[in-house]
DNA sequence: CTGTCAATCTTTACGTTGTAAATATTTGGT
DNA sequence: ACCAAATATTTACAACGTAAAGATTGACAG
């Protein structure tokens, strides 16, 4: 035992021995079985077994556990594209291939990539810092893994231009068209059509340059 | 009187008169001088000299006052790239102005614009229904306003396209690339470098075809 | 083995939130 | 003038995030 899939405390003991990552666990679960309407501290620390008060002691608010789970997020889509993209024999496919997983794995955790993506803000948190209009302040961590897919499609963007400038500005045109088609699906502003491979979509829809 | 751009309620009178509306324009202050996270229901009727159940007679709950302030959100975003892109020569013109009047809108209304696109989800609602992973259902009058943005698009894209299909899916992908662009930027995944105009940007970034 | 300390977890408490229920006030139609 | 419907208030409650203080435990020094 250890470090077991096991959300529940060990019955009998005080301390859980693994309390900082099976938080994050069930968040996850809580995410798939309720939504992020049921995403709460408490309904957190119930899931685990723990009062309410124990995940303060591994993360310093609500914020930074979200946080915590948001990252994790993110190294899982890298790593969904990665290990989809890594045989690709051509740029043009592996970027093909990045967008397709990208758009899978946004609608097929549609509540994860929200928390991901949208903002942390309202969801409950106490007041933060006056200035309204900016960003919520990201941990180191998360900056990293928050960059991971984004990296992935810059080099395969630079395998295609010679320009290292040009190539940033267009896997940022990239992201900005996955991240699009993902929010907007989720929202249901758009439905992919029935038996519509996500790829195949993806070409549909991708601008031809202005 | 009458529709004035009074937000207090007239002393001594226990009628509002114009609540509705005035909750609406409460919301916008709030969101503009504190951001989401002070956008509370009781916050609103405050600012508009209310009690905090007085709402209640306009408004189901507070997802309906949302979606009405949402609404309207997205009139103002039609309305924005209407006027701008309504003296343009050529459909390619027109687009490219559409295209930056939406990216001007949603980021220097981040707020606003994070509360249309995002989920309302999350800010501290009540239970739903069960069915966590579909998008917040909305109502009538909302889903007609946050197709006009979408609309315009499309009708500009026609004009280049004989193909009405081809053109409807280009206007899916222009949407989704602004959207995307507008929602990274806002939350801090992107910056416009410094002195650079939207429009600018904005062809920059867009693929050129797959 | 034992005493001590820091890490971890619990209990209790508080202010804020959305909203249900009951009540009061006002307006409009007859 | 009366009455019903619309509108606003008061009171109450459960859920939330988190602050404060206390309990329990494991690790380590002697």
């Amino acid at each position: 035992m250890g470090s077991n899939k096991k959300i529940n405390k060990a019955e009998g003991s005080y301390h859980h021995g693994d309390l900082k990552s099976s938080l994050i666990d069930a968040a996850y679960e809580i995410l798939n079985r309720v939504g992020a309407d049921g995403l709460s501290l408490r309904a957190i620390a119930a899931e685990v077994g723990v009062s309410h008060m124990a995940p303060y002691a591994h993360f310093k608010n609500k914020k930074e556990l979200f946080q915590a789970v948001i990252e994790t997020g993110f190294d899982r889509l890298a790593d969904a594209m990665d290990s989809k993209g890594k045989s690709c024999e051509t740029p043009r496919e592996q970027i093909l291939v990045y967008g397709s997983a990208y758009l899978e794995f946004a609608t097929g955790n549609p509540e994860l990539y929200r928390l991901m993506l949208g903002q942390i803000q309202g969801l409950g948190l106490k007041k933060q810092a006056p200035d309204a209009a900016s960003p919520v302040s990201k941990s180191e961590e998360l900056i990293i893994s928050s960059k991971r897919p984004f990296v992935l499609l810059v080099q395969a963007f630079s395998k295609i231009h010679s320009d290292p400038e040009k190539g940033k500005n267009q896997a940022l045109g990239a992201w900005s068209l996955v991240h699009g088609i993902a929010a907007l699906v989720i929202e249901g502003y758009i439905q992919v059509p029935e038996g519509v491979d996500m790829r195949d979509f993806l070409v549909a829809v991708t601008p031809q340059g202005l």
